[in-house]
DNA sequence: CATGAATGAGAGTTCATTCAT
DNA sequence: TATGAATGAACTCTCATTCAT
């Protein structure tokens, strides 16, 4: 077997192409019908492809998973949220911050946690993804809460664990879906949000 | 065509047994690999049945879903629960009775509740059941909300509706599940969801 | 175990009532359905019994073929018609009787013939049955046949078993059934089967 | 998403002799056995491939009935049949003619014929395609009967819709299957036909 | 790189039948 | 006698995946 010291950047383009042609379209019927009665070939189909093709340029049913959650992974709305609650001093406006950036990184990537959500329980790949997921927010959280405890403000006898629970429980993924299934807009979510989180962790 | 009657009281109590052994492996089966991955046959072999008892005595797989979610329906806590409201002046005692009522509802249905909510993609079946245990519980907040507005100590500005909705975010069963999430105690969730939700609605 | 000689003419009655209408119902079930596709579950629930019954009252599902080619096995109309042939001199009103005599026997058991005839491949039971079922006639179209060369008339170079062929053309389950989908009545159907087969068969 | 042309002749042609092959060991297994008793694997075995080779190349089992009544749908013969009629002015030689075309699609078709007409009850697609093979031999029976009346010398009083029927009874799928029967070789079955339609439809 | 063909494993479901009452 | 419960065996079909091209 020669390897030949061949590159193609318009084949390379036209598989990357291909290839993310197929995670959308994997995405969008992992919303619809869900990740375990969404097949294989009915992906290819969406994607106008042949069955093979998904694996030869993404991987399996689970590779689809992995990829999809991979896309919005790397977040430059999340380190820019944390670089200003870093910067801030005002424990009111942390929450605003917090609030605001949660609800964009949901708001960017609220199919993808979705599909991860939602099918759990469906497969140990997607399983694992959703826990990933989640734990990247609650460690970015613990962060907040720990800037929360430095700058002061909080109510007596909050201990940072707390504080951290506090956040998850209006910032995580369950809040934000609770909210947006009553239809709000993003800002009014936001708003509601940080003000419940206020009033649950800082004095006055 | 002559219909004789037949009954016998033994055959009927053992095929009562040999329907719930399975409803309850199914139950058991469904919140440990989820919904799509459980197959009927594993089922039958943690009840001890042959496969088609399955089929005979309960129904096909979307059958045992429903008589999972049928098991807890009628739930005596709930009926007390909203008597003890309708018969309370005092909208802090409200908001812990319905706080305590919502937490038993969810420690008596988890494991119910779970394999609904955890299998919507699964099979629209399951998503029919889950979208009715949800309604059932938001109707019913649906009236606290209105008891709450009654009996008057809300914060200014809150229409019936923004109350209900706040209900549900904070007794509704993603709260439940987040801070079932954080390991504490039954009692600990019930108190602190009841502060909390007494600082979103009340004056004061 | 006690033999008693013990007998409820009552009981008697009533079971071969059940029996009755259970081969009914499966006959009507095996024309409208065929023999296939016709579970006994379903027969039974037609009948208004248990599947059970079914199996107690009249055996299993081939027994109930039999029992229904049986039902119409005794047929006073086929030996009335042997004997008014052998007491006829005259071809040609032999073959009216002919004509007369199978659509007779065709119109009463026409249900039983269908089933026999069109579920042959469903079933190695049916297949005999169907089979017996045509031997019968052919043998009684024999007689026939013995009678026509007896009586003289007949075409020149007519053997006998070219006879009984030719009767079974115009006479048999197959012609019955071609001119029964025409519409016609069932006189102008025997009338016209007479009227070919005499052409056929008869000089002049 | 550019769709790319892919062509490989030769595999193009193994997936075309898989699937011929799978449909002739259908034909036959069909004839044996009858369509409800013959199973997918049973097929599939015959075939010598997997079982799923016969959904991903034919279809499922009624695809095969399909396949079967369609591999002998357009007979050349009965177009040539039909175009002799219509050149022709001589009416025993029309019945002459409709004798030895009928013989000789029956003579072709024999086994598909078998398998449409002996397990229609077993199957609702298979009842559709032994109706649509009726149809299309009693249309081209009727412009027969059509040509008939216009070359003229039928017997007095002879509707057309009569003669067409008539046509049916003498040329049709259950007669020729009763002549087959008797054994008789392809040309005095097509003789004895045409000798008996003469008969009944032509003056003398 | 992408394809069409073929596969093995397994799913849910139905069926005819038997057992204990 | 007739019943409801339970069974084993089989069926059709779908799925994720691999092979040769």
């Amino acid at each position: 077997m020669v390897v030949r010291g061949y590159r193609s950047p318009i084949r390379a383009r036209q598989a990357e192409d291909t290839r993310r042609s197929i995670v959308e379209a994997a995405a969008v019927m992992f919303v619809e019908r869900g990740y375990a009665r969404t097949s294989v070939a009915a992906v290819a189909a969406a994607a106008g492809v042949a069955v093979n093709t998904v694996y030869t340029s993404v991987g399996g049913k689970s590779a689809l998973i992995l990829a999809i959650s991979e896309d919005g992974a790397a977040d430059a709305v999340a380190t820019e949220t944390e670089r200003r609650i870093g910067e801030c001093d005002d424990p009111h406006e942390i929450l605003r911050i917090v609030a605001d950036g949660t609800g964009q990184v949901r708001r960017r990537r609220q199919q993808t946690l979705t599909i991860l959500l939602d099918n759990r329980t469906a497969d140990p790949d997607v399983a694992a993804a959703a826990d990933h997921a989640t734990r990247v927010v609650r460690d970015r959280l613990k962060v907040v809460a720990a800037r929360l405890v430095a700058v002061g403000g909080l109510r007596e006898g909050l201990t940072r664990k707390q504080v951290e629970q506090t956040l998850w429980f209006y910032f995580g993924f369950e809040a934000w879906r609770t909210v947006r299934d009553f239809g709000w807009s993003w800002k009014d979510s936001a708003d509601w949000l940080a003000k419940q989180s206020t009033n649950a962790l800082l004095a006055h």
